[in-house]
RNA sequence: GGCCCCGUCGUCUAGUGGCCUAGGACGUCGCCCUCUCAAGGCGGUAACGCCGGUUCGAAUCCGGUCGGGGCUACCA
């Protein structure tokens, strides 16, 4: 086992421009990543690139009970969709580097050179309290109103007789390691967070655990002892991290000044959070499917949307810009909120529909098959096998000329309901005249619109007023001509303009609700418009 | 319970003692456009948690209070 100045030389410190931060992002293998998880990826990321430095990924399964093994392909279809790509320790259960191994659970030497190290130097000790023992300390601990912990009094093993431990390790009693806290009850210690500046706080005197269970197969580390030497040995100048672990920043640093390591700065970013009745909570992957990575890609939100929305949460300022000045320009750590913020599907929403109205057809059509190829095989194979029926579709009040293009698309996920109708292969035609859809017009008015429509269909073209042919036949069977004049003598007719056409509307789309019924049919073609206008019975 | 952090429209926020009658965006409501939608145009709605203090003057400073969040694991 190497020695801490092997290690130190293993691991020199990088060469680096002088503002160059290197920072990291080290998730659990708990399943699919939290969106939380990706803002605070971007924003290490972010931060990396632009100073010149490096971003590296690291794996921290020390967990072995949470352990889900698809997390590692989950993290990576997740940092894959959204761009995420690091530096160093990014290529999943294999990745290498100068600086690596970047998966915690094949680091185990490197922490037990430190934890000997530790306690060769009477910075750590092994501790039998058992669980149920613990158990026992905290429940006492609570009734009498002493704060929790191992410290002090209730540290049974801290100052234990020297034979009474090496009786217990000779009897191969399963056994923890503990740090042995210089921290003194009572004493203050501050530091400086960049995004939230200067916090004082209580200093840590609480003997943690930093070497779980001996009986364990693997002996791991806790976080605690994880943290430090792992961003100490990949030499991270720039610890980006979620907020809840603010309160352990008197720790860590008692941690650091006990291995001889320089401190590292610390950013702790707020989390996500959710409205939950009167109140908000962190956003929770148990809870809410929103807070899933895995939500994100199935349903098919543009990536460009979501990070053009979490940039404008970090940084208020790069919401009011346009998306594309908003994604390149850089990250400011002192503009981050301290609060944390309430994730805003609607608004998420908007900015897709907005994003996505600013594509082309072919835009969205690529970006919808390959959703599809992984999502929806069978919307998959239509759209490509129809790729110039879905081109003509996708160009309905959309592309060059077109002053407000649709906005009825936010995610892939929507496609199949709102432009599904266009390919034959998805459309059930409308066969029975009473249908609902038809929304109140009687059924022969159905049928001998059908009938008239198809008998005197004129198919779009340039420079001919084409929904004349609607307000003609919807005349000549008695439909008003306008909404307005319906409403003033209602029992004057059938119904309106607005309802004969919408009987037409639902025979060529199955829907009341379709863009214009002229580019639909052009779109749709002759022979589909009046296979579909005769479909009814 | 202890420690830390936070408190401006429903939401994200602008605001750093007078430019605040508190601005913008999303939402929401209304009107217009209109053969239905998605939009678009125009207009409205809505906030400084509360109580004291400092000051000629407070959303901005101070104290208290209430509310919210985080941590308090051999989880990260």
């Amino acid at each position: 086992m190497a020695e801490p100045a092997e290690l130190e030389e293993r691991y020199p410190p990088r060469e680096l421009p002088p503002a160059a931060e290197v920072t990291r992002f080290a998730p659990s293998p708990t399943g699919w990543l939290h969106i939380g998880g990706i803002f605070t990826a971007s924003v290490n990321l972010d931060v990396a690139r632009h100073s010149g430095g490096v971003y590296l990924l690291r794996v921290e399964d020390t967990d072995q009970a949470r352990f889900e093994a698809e997390s590692l392909s989950q993290f990576e279809m997740g940092f894959q969709y959204f761009g995420i790509q690091a530096d160093e320790g990014g290529e999943g259960a294999d990745a290498t580097g100068r600086y690596g191994p970047y998966r915690q659970s094949a680091r185990g030497d490197l922490y037990m050179a430190y934890v000997r190290d530790l306690m060769r130097r009477g910075l750590a000790y092994p501790c039998f309290e058992t669980p149920e023992q613990a158990e026992a300390r905290a429940a006492r601990q609570k009734a009498t109103g002493a704060l929790p912990g191992y410290y002090g009094e209730w540290a049974t093993w801290r100052d234990a007789p020297q034979d009474q431990v090496r009786t217990r390790l000779a009897a191969g009693d399963p056994y923890v390691v503990r740090f042995r806290s210089p921290g003194l009850s009572g004493h203050r210690v501050s530091f400086t967070d960049v995004i939230r500046g200067e916090i004082t706080a209580d200093d840590n005197r609480n003997d943690i655990v930093i070497l779980k269970r001996s009986d364990s197969p693997l002996r791991l580390p806790t976080y605690h002892l994880a943290h430090v030497v792992d961003d100490h040995l990949m030499r991270v100048t720039l610890v980006i991290r979620g907020e809840e672990w603010v309160s352990s920043v008197p720790l860590h640093h008692q941690l650091f000044d006990a291995l001889g390591f320089d401190r590292i700065r610390y950013a702790h970013v707020a989390p996500l959070m959710k409205q939950d009745g009167g109140s908000r909570r962190k956003l929770s992957k148990r809870k809410d499917p929103e807070a899933s990575v895995g939500f994100y890609l199935e349903q098919g939100f543009p990536v460009e949307a979501v990070q053009y929305y979490l940039r404008g949460l970090a940084n208020a300022r790069l919401a009011e810009m346009p998306l594309g000045e908003a994604l390149a320009e850089p990250l400011r750590l002192d503009e981050f909120g301290v609060a944390g913020p309430l994730l805003d599907m609607v608004k998420l929403d908007d900015i897709s529909a907005d994003f996505v109205a600013s594509l082309s057809g072919e835009e969205i059509l690529e970006r919808v098959g390959s959703w599809a190829d992984a999502h929806d095989a069978p919307l998959a194979a239509v759209v490509r096998a129809q790729r110039a029926l879905a081109l003509r579709a996708l160009s309905v009040e959309r592309g060059q000329g077109v002053a407000s293009p649709r906005k009825d698309l936010r995610k892939w996920a929507d496609f199949r309901a709102v432009y599904g109708y266009f390919f034959p292969e998805v459309f059930q035609p409308v066969t029975d005249a009473a249908d609902p859809r038809f929304g109140g017009v009687s059924p022969d008015l159905v049928r001998a619109l059908a009938k008239g429509f198809a008998d005197g269909y004129l198919p779009p073209s340039p420079g001919v007023p084409w929904f004349d042919q609607v307000r003609a036949l919807s005349a000549s069977l008695g439909f008003a001509p306008s909404q307005k004049a319906y409403l003033r003598d209602p029992d004057a007719y059938p119904g309106s303009i607005a309802d004969a056409s919408g009987a037409i509307r639902v025979l060529i789309t199955g829907t009341r609700k379709s863009p214009d019924l002229e580019a639909v049919c052009a779109a749709l073609g002759t022979d589909e418009v009046l296979r579909r206008a005769r479909a009814v019975g």
